[in-house]
DNA sequence: GAATAAACGAGACGGTACGTCTTGTCTTAGC
DNA sequence: GCTAAGACAAGACGTACCGTCTCGTTTATTC
């Protein structure tokens, strides 16, 4: 069910999106999508709630600076090159307040996860003992969203390898603290 | 003209605005509209194009935390509280194509006038000569932005000093060049 | 439903028929006339078709000359004095090519009704064997539609009179056979 | 200029024709064609008038018989095969009361030229000397009409030599008076 | 095994917005 | 002074989507 919003909001993004069209997609009548989502928000912000409910641990290299190189690469990988689910996902966002709430859910728990790194990161002796994870995340994360969604720029790999490694000096330098 | 574009996103957003209100309210008939913006796309687009075309210095305190404070502040004030013309104009790009294309344009122009910011710093002798100045003005917006935006967070003026404050010290110790 | 759209012709005419009256009028939402007409020119096919389909049989006065003077009264009638049903539907004719179908089917559905009153005017002796009815219905008819619809001229009761003796006569000299 | 008119009445009927059109086609501006005809209908009328001022005389065979099918050859050719100019003519006369008007004018002028058949019947002693001119054209030229425009039935030559002749035959033997 | 509640398929409907197309009026220049 | 160029108001057209609804049918579930 939820297989077909995904494969439509891929395919024609979140304008494109049609009650019609999911149900036809899935071999469910119209109807029955009303009765069980009420809403295209509810359509939509069940997508995202799909999202968020999978599965998801931070990577784990060894060292901080790796770990917010793979973290952001992941994040940028996401965004970059149009049609992508979770550009899709962000434009339901603001098409429906529930999609919205449920955005906010999945990035806070994205977010709640990735702050591990740097927990393993203070556990291994690389930060000092009062550094801010979520600080250091959105340090990474921030500035290559910024760019990607806000700036059109497209994000390479040296790039993200760069701010991920002044990231961690500058986390070890117990400037994020 | 624009006005009332502005104003009917500020009122209803981007999703309550009408070809049919937009015309009504400036006065002018719906097929006008259409003869000179062709499109809603066109309509959005061109919004955001006032918005970029409107003139905008950086702050200017004397010193970059200050600076970077006073930005910060600024942008997240913009995206701060939902009805916002700044979010209205976030939406709108992702139903236009061109408005998307117009409001990269937009923050390209305000990032390339705030690293004017750490060129008077770096005269200032303030950070060193190789500081990278977009690095810097992302270092600072690029959190807040992911935090109001994305996360869903408030973000206090405490928040946002702390940040400039932090981003500042980074900046001046050479980890940003 | 139908009433709505042959009042509209009587009062505007096919000119001033608007899919948008005919639903206000017939107490019916405009998308709903599109979809189940799916154009104007069905809407005006079907106002044709119900004319059509309405009983019609043809006068029983017990003479040839009296039948044929009934018959083309109702004729003249139905095309005399802008405001007219008759002259309207045929106007619909010349804007939609279903409307234009219709119409002849009605006139073929009138023409095939109108020959019993030469069939009894055989059964009674009053014409020879070989007769042709249409010939001798076209021959009332005919002259006197040209006479109204293309000359523009007025046809008044003696007209009619005299123009269907003098066809009885000319079938009873067997000279339509 | 007039061409134009033609010219687009016998492409694309009454209904595709634009004043639009008809200005580019004859190399002219809008505003002209507004300015010199006022209106739509008034360029209709126009049209009905330059082919009711053109020249026509009406056939002169030797024989009442063979003038009228002559005649009637000529009108049913005129009005048969859709794309004609008389039909679109015919049509513009549902458009425009004034292309009515003078679509009337048309029809009485040519029945009044065409009467000068029946009179040269009568100079050679073919047809008694009280013989209705009109009634004896109309005889041929009204069933042909309604059968093509109305039944939308295709009338062959020897229907109509067969009707002429028999009109002819009638008129001789009085019965036309 | 029959009765009944719940979900479903089908499809009409009211309502809105969109974008296109004509018509007829008008202003501003240019020849 | 007529014309080209073109903006404008007005309003019909046909399409698409949304969300609601009614109606009949199929499942389950329960007695």
């Amino acid at each position: 069910m939820l297989r077909a919003v995904r494969a439509e909001l891929l395919e024609s993004g979140v304008e494109g999106l049609t009650v019609d069209r999911v149900a036809q997609r899935s071999g469910v009548h119209r109807a029955t999508v009303y009765r069980r989502w009420g809403d295209v928000g509810g359509l939509l912000a069940d997508a995202v709630r799909a999202a968020r409910d999978s599965a998801w641990t931070p990577p784990d290299t060894g060292s901080l600076a790796g770990d917010l190189t793979a973290l952001a690469e992941e994040v940028v990988g996401a965004h970059q090159g149009r049609p992508t689910l979770a550009v899709a996902l962000l434009a339901a966002s603001f098409r429906s307040e529930a999609a919205a709430t449920e955005l906010n859910g999945f990035w806070s728990d994205r977010l709640g996860a990735a702050v591990a790194v740097v927990e393993r990161a203070r556990s291994r002796g690389e930060v000092p003992e009062g550094t801010d994870g979520e600080a250091v995340v959105l340090a990474v994360t921030g500035p290559l969203l910024q760019s990607v969604l806000l700036l059109g720029r497209p994000v390479a790999e040296p790039d993200v390898e760069g701010l991920a490694a002044r990231v961690a000096a500058a986390a070890a330098a117990g400037l994020l603290g």
